[in-house]
DNA sequence: TGACGAACTGACGGGTCAGTCAGTCAGTCG
DNA sequence: CGACTGACTGACTGACCCGTCAGTTCGTCA
């Protein structure tokens, strides 16, 4: 029984608030992690009181599902049209390698690990998750081909590279946020750029 | 205030009790998730009283902190064992790689990947999912390296070849477990099987 | 202008759960 | 035997927090 068109229905401010609501729900969740973020947060964060959290969103885990898919849709646009830009298979690949790492958002990989934890649990988050991991590993599949296709580079089976190269990296962003622990940044970029090389001949 | 020596001090009971609690936590960590276990359903488990987990456990904390690291190393040595054997490099590999696999304990990637989460916000958690990493991939480097000195496997740097491995693993883990998206168990046998070639030439 | 409904507030009910505590019981030491 | 203590119980408390709801404000339409 949310925004409901009637009469002279919700303005284009209702879709506003609930974008500011989801946005401020990233913030509260990267800060404090999933699991500890209390609605009260929320609103807290935007001066605004919980009911009018559950004005807008029935109940928190839909909140946070929606914040959470919020935060990685606009990431993966972010990346896209990154990619969309001129430029050799090379430089584009560096490029989309460059926005997965570490470095480049500490943050965003803290809420993937979180997420894929929750995903074990909550259907709209595995759902999300998995959509999001799928067109993440599709863009660096295209870079590939591409440069498969131009002659740039050598792989035999570019699908099963960027899946390869992707896993890689996930597990060193693991090893990296999560306890920062015998690899750092300079040696994670000498793994990946060797694992590159061995892909891509 | 725990277990104390004094005059007839504590007997072995409580040390098995503690471990028995510990064991309890693991089982029900691993059905409900880390992030919704309660004292009172360990004890429950158990046909014990709560103030009993807390006699032995000061803090739930504490408890879920010593359980994750009870069962990791619990596993940690079993893989050890497994190693511990005569066989070909290439046997021992494919022994501890196997071992490395959501197949072969789906559950405890479950829990594993709960923990990296718990670890971003848990120093306990933190430090023992950083050793027991370590140790894992420790146990593929030297397997590696054995197979290099006895000339069976031809590998640049075995360190970086295992973390390379293992962070793929972990990876794929990852796509499989949480959430079973394109990612099969045959098509993750394939893309590591690739990624050892590779590897160990 | 008056009516109406969308957006919003703030207080509250109700449930959950970690940790406490007074007290029980059995085994052991002197 | 009697004092003592370690192991254990179960009821309780205090805090937390989600979701609800009666009521307020304000813009818009007839």
């Amino acid at each position: 029984m949310r925004p409901v068109k009637k009469s002279h229905g919700p303005g284009p401010a209702v879709e506003k608030r609930r974008i500011q609501i989801l946005e401020a729900t990233c913030t509260v969740m990267s800060k404090q992690g999933i699991a500890s973020t209390r609605v009260g947060d929320v609103a807290k964060y935007l001066g605004i009181s919980t009911g009018l959290v559950h004005y807008h969103f029935d109940t928190k885990d839909e909140l946070l599902a929606a914040a959470f898919r919020h935060a990685a849709e606009k990431e993966l646009e972010a990346l896209r049209l990154l990619v969309n830009t001129d430029g050799t298979p090379r430089e584009l690949l560096d490029i989309v390698v460059d926005n997965f790492f570490p470095a480049s958002g500490f943050s965003s990989w803290r809420l993937w690990i979180e997420g894929w934890a929750v995903a074990l649990r909550s259907e709209s988050f595995r759902r999300t998750v998995m959509e999001l991991d799928e067109a993440w590993v599709e863009v660096l599949a295209d870079t590939l081909t591409n440069g498969v296709a131009s002659g740039d580079f050598d792989c035999v089976n570019p699908r099963d590279s960027a899946w390869r190269l992707a896993c890689l990296i996930e597990g060193l962003a693991i090893q990296q946020v999560a306890h920062g622990g015998a690899i750092n940044d300079v040696e994670t970029r000498r793994l990946v750029a060797d694992a590159i090389e061995a892909e891509i001949g």
